[in-house]
DNA sequence: CTGAAAGCGCTTACAG
DNA sequence: CTGAAAGCGCTTACAG
């Protein structure tokens, strides 16, 4: 059933039909109810890929992905650029095409959103950093008609935002349910956050909140130690914590971002032992920990997926008109040893 | 770059280089190699959905589905269904279609075979449970070029077939590092396995292996009791077990299946406490005890994946000549009270 | 306000 | 062995 079908029964040309199914003006409201009423009866729906077969050589859906510098050899935002990348594969014979940019501060990044806005592009997707320059994004984006898709966390927003990641709270519940499994009521328990030159970072803490919720929900009523660090070159603990943790016995640490190896790595230095640790992603040096058993958990917040889902949902968006949900959750990926290499 | 521009620059037709490309015979050794030079040059790739919006007119992909009959209101073979389906919509403007069938047993499943191989479908989707009836199936599909992928379990067959499964062994080593962690070392092991009249289920014997390796892994020195159940309706746990259970203060039970519920079921009845319970798939009544923390931890096997990713797979392997892989993982996706609804 | 034609990149059936 | 035409379902630019 096609638009030759439809035009048919309605005694109009292909052209007319055209017309009514984009909306555009320019069809008397007799023939644009008639042939409303077709397609209501019929249940007829555009075929999108011979509608994009068109579109792409003439008008290509264009995306500008925003996001942090990557220089090292294995960065994080690497891999939301690559489940970008395999999504645009798959869509670019609908004529899907994207444009990267890096920032590396809040003057590069608002240089950056102001070069985006020069050029037309059906959507932006990029990280919420910087809240006022967020909020700018999302005014100017309003006024252009321009989608936006945040990654990785989620902050509040004037505008009406869209986000791609993973809930943090229950992460951090579910981090708390499996360290408590593995330390109990007796043992003692300490968050390490990420701090940098803005503070604490904003999912660390929406973590450690979850996390202290679900420890709070199995009445453990001792006090759970908070430390928020700047990971540099030849980190290390501060002393009153390696007292602490020298004078307890079984504790578990709560590690609410990338850099858990790193406690581990201290943590060997000064000889502490009986600590159980569970950290977030999928880094090569978490990777080696968890292998080695100095990490028993890591969540994994699938950030390929972050990249893949948000091309495939602003496409459906774009394409298919397909609602863009305000929240889009990314499961909650629990990585120890053995399931670390099945998929 | 398109099929036109190779003509051109080849300086023949475009249904020359059609031929060329689609290995058809009645090109000239030279045309051949002249196109095939200029393909190689410009890098052309065969814009798969253009290729597909004229071909779904005309010949469509069919693929056969052939799983367990699904009478319940839940019934976990609906999931993989509801996978397939949604791969078939995302693709159903590319010309792919299904049609479902069902078996009871080993005498409707060959039947539903051979009725299979009446009409011309470009792959069949099933499930290996019976080992002699596979490999009649897949020696008949060999005959007939036609493609077979199993889903669910992967067992050793005669000839070349593919899986897309969760490796069942490997998902037994997840389940003992998670029940050892809230066991420890003085704990008491229990694998309790699935049976029908054919003998104990070959998944829960791969995870019952599996879960085996990883405890004695940790140098666990006591004997791990292992129990084979039919699962009628008034389960009851053999008295002798009861009585061992009830001697025995800290428990873990690795349920190797679905019926992880009857298990919490059948153990309050008994009064049966101080026990962790980790099981197998997302059904109600599982979920229901996992909310009340009666069950500690469920793998998921993500059928609605396997069904899902079947369809992509077969698309990509018939339309865009991907290699299909002999066995496609599914992660081993571990869920908790606290990531059960965030997905 | 409406229609007819050309075309997106590919495939097929037919002509030569 | 090769080419020209028609067509997949939709979109556009133009004509009226």
């Amino acid at each position: 059933m096609g638009i030759k079908q439809i035009a048919k029964l309605a005694n109009v040309s292909i052209g007319t039909v055209d017309r009514v199914i984009h909306k555009r003006p320019g069809v008397s409201k007799e023939t644009k109810a008639k042939i409303l009423k077709i397609i209501e009866e019929t249940g007829y729906t555009k075929n999108t890929t011979a509608s994009r077969l068109k579109l792409a050589s003439i008008k290509k859906i264009k995306f500008a992905v925003l996001l942090p510098e990557t220089k090292k050899e294995w960065n994080y935002w690497k891999l939301p650029i690559q489940g970008i990348n395999n999504a645009v594969n798959e869509l670019k014979e609908m004529g899907v095409a994207v444009d990267f940019l890096y920032f590396t501060d809040s003057n590069t990044y608002t240089k950056s959103i102001e070069f985006i806005f020069l050029k037309e592009y059906n959507a932006i997707i990029t990280v919420p950093f910087f809240k006022k320059e967020s909020n700018t994004l999302l005014q100017k984006a309003a006024k252009k008609k321009t989608t936006v898709v945040f990654l990785d966390t989620e902050i509040d927003l004037e505008k009406n935002a869209h986000f791609i990641r993973q809930n943090s709270h229950q992460a951090g519940k579910v981090a708390g349910r499996l360290l408590y499994g593995l330390v109990g009521a007796d043992g003692e328990y300490l968050v390490i956050n990420k701090q940098n030159d803005k503070g604490t970072l904003v999912n660390n803490l929406q973590r450690e909140d979850g996390f202290k919720e679900f420890i709070k929900s199995v009445q453990y009523k001792k006090e759970i130690l908070s430390k928020s660090y700047i990971f540099k070159k030849d980190f290390n603990l501060c002393p009153d914590l390696i007292t602490w943790l020298k004078t307890k016995s079984l504790k578990g640490i709560f590690v609410t971002n990338s850099k858990s190896h790193i406690i581990v790595k201290a943590l060997n230095k000064e000889g502490i032992t009986n600590t159980q640790i569970i950290g977030f992603d999928l880094n090569d040096k978490n990777i080696n920990c968890l292998k080695n058993e100095e990490i028993s958990f890591l969540i994994n917040q699938q950030p390929e997926l972050q990249g893949y889902m948000a091309i495939k949902n602003l496409f459906n968006h774009i394409a298919k008109q397909e609602t863009l949900k305000t929240n889009y959750n990314i499961p909650i990926d629990i990585i120890l040893k053995e399931n670390l290499l099945t998929s």
